[in-house]
DNA sequence: GTCAACATAATATCAGACCTTTTAAAAAAA
DNA sequence: TTTTTTTAAAAGGTCTGATATTATGTTGAC
């Protein structure tokens, strides 16, 4: 049972015998019938997207221990390398985490925020994403983060959300000390939207934006005072539970900014 | 010069001699200085991030040709197995396309959009994300998606969101047609923005909040009435330009949207 | 000149060995 | 008995080399 076997293996349940595509006769016969393409899959790929599955759909759930490589490679009619490779691939995605020695394995997992801002940051960083886009990015989630914050915040974030604001106001003479402080209120006030999500995009972008900021702009001495003051009337409005006005200043914020850097 | 290798390879101007972690001795010998569980990276994935910094500084620009696996292995010193998973977790960021036969290899490409949408929505259906989270996403993204809209839209984007706008309008008595075509209408919006991030977060999110949507609130035909209704105004003010009354109308929308649920 | 057969270069997969890490269990010491 | 040390086994990590598969040049018959 150990000898060559076709490809596309396990997933059994395929009932099209597509093939090969044909082999020569593929420039444009211009039919009605243009076949687009045949992906063949890798045998890691399967058996990934099955386990994915697996886990998606909860009949793998969290904490839950896999089988040894040696026993899915046994269970699956595949190779070890290609079971590991499959595990790998979702050891990226987040969903498994591995580790060695006797009690080692693969466990399921949750994936984190931080894989999402990991691929995000990427994208950014290899498009060479606009700035222009990141700030739109940036105006759109942070006025509703503002106002869901001001709803939702609890007494650890608005305790998070002073001492941000204290850093900041500390740090007005530290140039770079104080662009990342104001990164971090900011990143304050969205964890306290309690939204994964939002949390997770504004994680995202909200590096990219410090690395492209403009120092110039914070240069003078007033600018600072003046983020300063806006920024307390914020974290006021978000302490005081006051959805409409923590969205209403935040909108008139980040739209500042974005007016100096000539977006409108 | 094939003999047994010390961990770590490549990478070599780490001047730390770490090592393992002291072999025994470690159960909180509590003095000042608990030294924090080292982690030892494995050679794939030292191997990754090398090349992931290539690409992302641009040392590797997009299209080239990588060496191929075997060149790889000799240069960086490690076997062909630890290349491919390197390779591979390139791939599943999306910064590598890899393809086999004469004249294959891998060659450097962009991640797309669709990498993060991947990304996304495995984080939001296997953490089963509160459909509260979804809206409330989409109500800071959609207005000012609309807005941008207005203000970038060129003649393709006009006509996209026209022709969806008709098809709506078209499926109004088959309630799953329906649906789908709502959404795609607001895919449309977030496409004429052209923010390419922006597009990312809702295509993340509408597959997922089309699958959660409670089918019963578009159940009555005036709901869905009124929804053409508003759709149709809130084109015309991206398709007149004005990103005011785009916005404006959008607030509205997605408002109501999140009034049914009880979100508020 | 076209087309089929062959050659070739690359990835894909496999099989099996050995290495390293971790920990459970056994043995020794207190 | 309890604690410490030693040992061994179980798991992932890595390497090697062979084979399979795929895509593409190349060549030769017609």
């Amino acid at each position: 049972m150990k000898t060559t076997r076709p490809r596309t293996p396990a997933k059994s349940a395929d009932p099209s015998p597509v093939g090969r595509p044909l082999k020569g006769a593929e420039k444009s016969t211009g039919r009605r019938f243009s076949i687009e393409r045949i992906r063949i899959p890798k045998a890691a790929d399967v058996l990934a997207s099955h386990l994915r599955d697996e886990i998606v759909e909860g009949r793998l759930s969290n904490g839950e221990m896999l089988p040894t490589e040696r026993e899915l490679a046994e269970g699956a009619g595949l190779s070890r390398s290609s079971v590991r490779e499959a595990l790998h691939m979702l050891e990226i995605e987040g969903l498994l985490v591995t580790k060695p020695g006797r009690n080692g394995g693969s466990m399921v997992c949750q994936p984190s925020r931080d894989t999402i801002v990991k691929t995000v940051s990427l994208y950014i960083s290899s498009r060479k994403t606009q700035l222009t886009s990141l700030i739109e990015a940036r105006a759109a989630l942070e006025p509703s983060g503002a106002m869901l914050a001001a709803k939702h915040r609890t007494d650890v974030d608005i305790e998070a959300i002073r001492s941000m604001h204290e850093n900041l106001e500390a740090s007005i003479d530290d140039l770079d000390e104080f662009l990342r402080a104001n990164i971090d209120w900011h990143l304050a006030v969205i964890h306290a939207s309690h939204n994964d999500l939002m949390i997770a995009f504004m994680e995202s972008i909200s590096g990219q934006v410090y690395a492209a900021t403009n120092v110039e702009r914070m240069n003078p001495l007033e600018i600072r005072q003046q983020v300063i003051k806006v920024h307390g009337r914020i974290s006021d409005a978000i302490i005081e539970g006051d959805p409409a006005a923590a969205k209403r200043r935040m909108e008139r914020h980040v739209g500042a900014y974005a007016g100096h850097l000539g977006i409108e």
